[in-house]
DNA sequence: ATAGGGTTAG
């Protein structure tokens, strides 16, 4: 660039004689055209060429106009090369394929179609329809590029091998079974065209790319693309590059290398490929000793090279190496890269600087999409939720990646109303919506447990074909879990055409959390089994499926084998969970010795654990303990004081709950109230303690006493040690009764279908006494009853419940 | 003037 940059500045001196600008004028642009690199400096150059050419009045003929039409076009000018190709009274087709490819290359589709009807059969050429086959390819439309290829065929304009290349291309958007390939492979051979390199070029990547469709066998096919590949009489470049790179997308690293040492001379390309392919398998190890052999071999690492390995350091928290990626490409007289320049954006936040990452952008002489993505999901992944949506209403242009991390942003925090309001706003400007959009707005249902409308979204996701989208079916599989349908989030893994890691965990979650913890152990099992490597969410959801269900060896079996095996650091979560395992399984002073012994310092998670197991228990001393733990840490958390009230009243000490209650006052702490809610005929129903509110409350009251009176014959006993004053017995039954819990389940019996199974959620724990007296209406009313409460999930049926009393 | 390989945002 900056010798393209030089040459022009001299030619601009020299201008002297009017007979030679056009002259130079051409010499210059053929200059910029050489460059083939997205540079911003080049835009500025075709500016000042261009202006130039306006102030000294001199009038382009048709094949200067066209170049610099093309030079906009590759330099992010498009808007000035429509504006000069607008204003051509009557183009040759070579303006008109610059253009095509551009506006197709710029995702114009239409524009180009546009330009392309307009263009007269009499000028028509091959190079034109080849120009617009490929304009559709880039456009995904694969249908309309072979349409076209027959239109061509019809007006007998000769294909050559350009045609069939970007025909192979379009087929390739297209086919996805084998079967295609090797119909391709004869018409391929039938044209005679077989004998052409870069036609088997374009083969062998459709090869390469069914291989990578999930339904298709990719070892058969990668096969026949490499017999195709040792079978050609000689091969170029590009032939190597593509088998290399068919086996790194084909996630056959080792293969990829035995082609790649075959290599006489090893393109820098070819480098970059395996580098990139190690680092999306997560081997830094081996990215990193690739690059220092590349350049052992005499080869500079190039933006390409530079923006996998800060991929890599970004992914690894490898930050003093990113940093000196960061001064290498300093170091280089060259432009430093877009590109680059996100791949540090993304280093920066990864490694926990958010506000350095956004410096970058702030100091980017040109910023892409991409640039503004990368600061987008920066705050999103600091959980910077409100700075995100300012960042995001900011942003001059949003492609469906912008809206979607929006989207799954606000969904991962808590946010899930904004996030389907965000994605209705989507559907509504009209963006096309990806799998990964729909996950959004599915984990955002997940959130608020919308059951109805994350089965719409279900439907619609199959409508559109996006049912073997791997993060859609990862979004599903927790969304039902959470919602309360645990079968089907069990179907949805079972028919995902490939799963990973998360779907695993996923629906090893789900079972934990509905208290099935025997079928999660069989699950995680059956992962390893498989040879799947468990990760740190893996542990810990198996951990919580443990302590759902008491199974209380098996959980320390796996927080032990979670380090001597795996090699995994527990973190303050595991312990919490650990210690919540042994703690609601009563064994409190183990818990408690955890809770000394551990690495760190115990946080406010280890002791509130604790504490819940203390009031289970009855531990008023440890319980005493922990909660003056809990006092310091966080004072202002309304769980402690309500914890220990209650483990007071349950041990009968009725003046010591009261102090509690009064400290709780003194600190100026509130009590979250707990409220319950079930879903009827889309509307929420929302009931509190005691509820006087609902319009049809005194209906709910009438039928509950009914119930009552049919349940204690049944020999349901009110347990009143979940009442936190000290009262009459009589005053204390009555306390009970009007729990929000109670009222939702009641007014579900009232008002839904019979038959029907009744969905409540509460935002706090289920308690005792409802928990109970739940499974005594599940009996009477024959019905399914599902709980959600803050913790977990409920199952009761025909008097008994799922999680076995343990929860 | 048109095809074709390697990079970055989830």
């Amino acid at each position: 660039m900056k010798n393209a940059a030089a040459a022009v500045k001299t030619s601009l001196l020299n201008q002297s004689d009017t007979r030679t600008i056009a002259n130079f004028y051409a010499v210059q642009l053929q200059f910029l055209c050489r460059e083939k690199k997205y540079a911003s400096s080049a835009f500025a150059l075709v500016r000042s060429i261009h202006g130039n050419m306006i102030t000294s009045g001199f009038r382009p003929r048709s094949h200067i106009l066209n170049r610099l039409i093309d030079i906009y076009c590759k330099n992010s000018g498009l808007v000035y090369a429509k504006h000069l190709f607008d204003r051509i009274p009557q183009p040759d087709v070579v303006a008109r394929t610059t253009i095509i490819a551009a506006y197709s290359a710029s995702g114009y589709p239409k524009l180009a179609r546009e330009v392309f009807n307009k263009t007269p059969l009499s000028i028509r050429d091959t190079v034109c329809y080849n120009a617009m086959i490929t304009g559709y390819s880039h456009n995904n439309d694969g249908h309309a590029a072979i349409k076209l290829f027959l239109d061509m065929r019809w007006k007998s304009f000769p294909p050559d091998e350009y045609t069939y290349t970007s025909v192979l291309a379009a087929l390739a958007l297209i086919a996805d079974h084998e079967m295609h390939c090797g119909q391709l492979h004869c018409a391929v051979v039938k044209s005679g065209m077989a004998s052409v390199k870069c036609v088997v070029n374009a083969l062998i990547s459709v090869y390469v790319k069914c291989a990578s469709s999930p339904i298709a066998s990719s070892v058969v096919l990668m096969d026949s693309a490499s017999k195709l590949f040792y079978e050609m009489p000689e091969r170029d470049d590009l032939s190597w590059t593509t088998i290399i790179t068919g086996y790194v997308k084909n996630d056959d690293l080792d293969a990829a290398r035995k082609v790649f040492d075959g290599m006489d001379e090893k393109l820098l390309v070819a480098w970059n490929a395996m580098i990139s392919g190690y680092v999306h398998k997560g081997f830094i190890f081996e990215a990193l000793d690739m690059l220092r052999k590349m350049q052992s071999a005499g080869l500079k690492p190039d933006e390409f090279t530079c923006t996998s390995i800060l991929s890599a350091c970004a992914d690894a928290g490898l930050f003093l190496l990113g940093k000196q990626v960061h001064a290498y490409v300093r170091r280089t007289e060259e432009e430093i890269h877009v590109s680059v320049h996100n791949a540090l954006i993304t280093l920066y936040w990864k490694c926990g600087r958010v506000d350095e990452a956004r410096k970058v952008f702030d100091n980017l002489a040109f910023k892409d999409l991409v640039s503004w993505n990368a600061v987008l999901s920066a705050y999103v992944g600091a959980g910077r939720i409100n700075e995100a949506k300012l960042f995001f209403d900011e942003m001059p242009e949003k492609n469906s990646l912008a809206w979607t991390v929006m989207i799954s942003g606000f969904a991962q925090n808590g946010k899930g109303e904004e996030a389907l309001k965000l994605f209705n706003q989507m559907r509504l400007h009209g963006i096309e919506l990806c799998d990964y959009a729909f996950a959004g707005a599915i984990t955002s249902c997940a959130v608020l447990a919308a059951l109805e409308t994350g089965c719409q979204l279900h439907a619609q996701l199959i409508q559109r074909g996006f049912d073997s989208s791997l993060s859609a079916g990862n979004a599903l599989i927790t969304f039902y879990g959470r919602s309360g349908v645990i079968e089907a989030a069990r179907t949805v893994f079972l028919t995902m055409p490939c799963v990973d890691l998360v779907s695993w965990n996923a629906l090893i979650a789900a079972l934990g959390q509905h208290g099935y913890g025997a079928q999660a152990i069989e699950l995680f099992e059956q992962m390893l089994n498989e040879h799947i490597t468990p990760d740190r969410i893996s542990f810990l959801t198996v951990i919580s499926a443990c302590s759902h269900a008491g199974l209380v060896e098996r959980g320390r079996h796996y927080f032990n084998i979670m380090h001597s095996v795996y090699k995994i650091n527990p973190g303050e979560d595991h312990y919490a969970r650990l210690i919540d395992l042994l703690s609601r399984a009563g064994r409190l002073l183990e818990a408690k010795d955890v809770i000394q012994t551990m690495p760190t310092k115990p946080g406010a998670p280890m002791w509130e654990a604790l504490l819940a197991g203390c009031r289970t228990h009855r531990n008023v001393d440890l319980g005493v303990e922990a909660a003056e733990k809990l006092f310091e840490l966080t004072p202002q958390h309304d769980g402690t004081y309500i914890l220990l009230a209650n483990t007071f009243a349950a041990a009968g000490r009725w003046d010591d709950a009261a102090k509690v209650r009064k400290l709780m006052r003194d600190q100026g702490v509130k009590k979250e109230p707990g409220c319950s809610w079930i879903k009827v005929e889309n509307t929420v129903h929302v009931f509190l303690v005691d509820d006087t509110a609902h319009p049809e409350i005194q209906a709910v009251y009438n039928y509950l006493e009914e119930l009552r009176l049919k349940m204690r014959k049944m020999g349901y006993v009110p347990d009143t040690q979940y009442v936190l004053q000290d009262m009459e017995a009589e005053q204390k039954e009555y306390a009970i009764s009007t729990h929000s819990e109670k009222l939702a389940v009641v007014f579900g019996l009232l008002k839904l279908p019979r038959g029907a199974t009744i969905r409540v959620f509460k935002n706090l724990r289920i308690c005792g006494d409802c928990h109970n007296a739940i499974k005594f209406m599940s009996k009477v009313e024959a019905r399914e009853i599902i709980v959600r409460d803050g913790n977990r999930f409920h199952h009761f049926r025909d008097g008994e419940c799922s999680c076995g009393n343990y929860w």
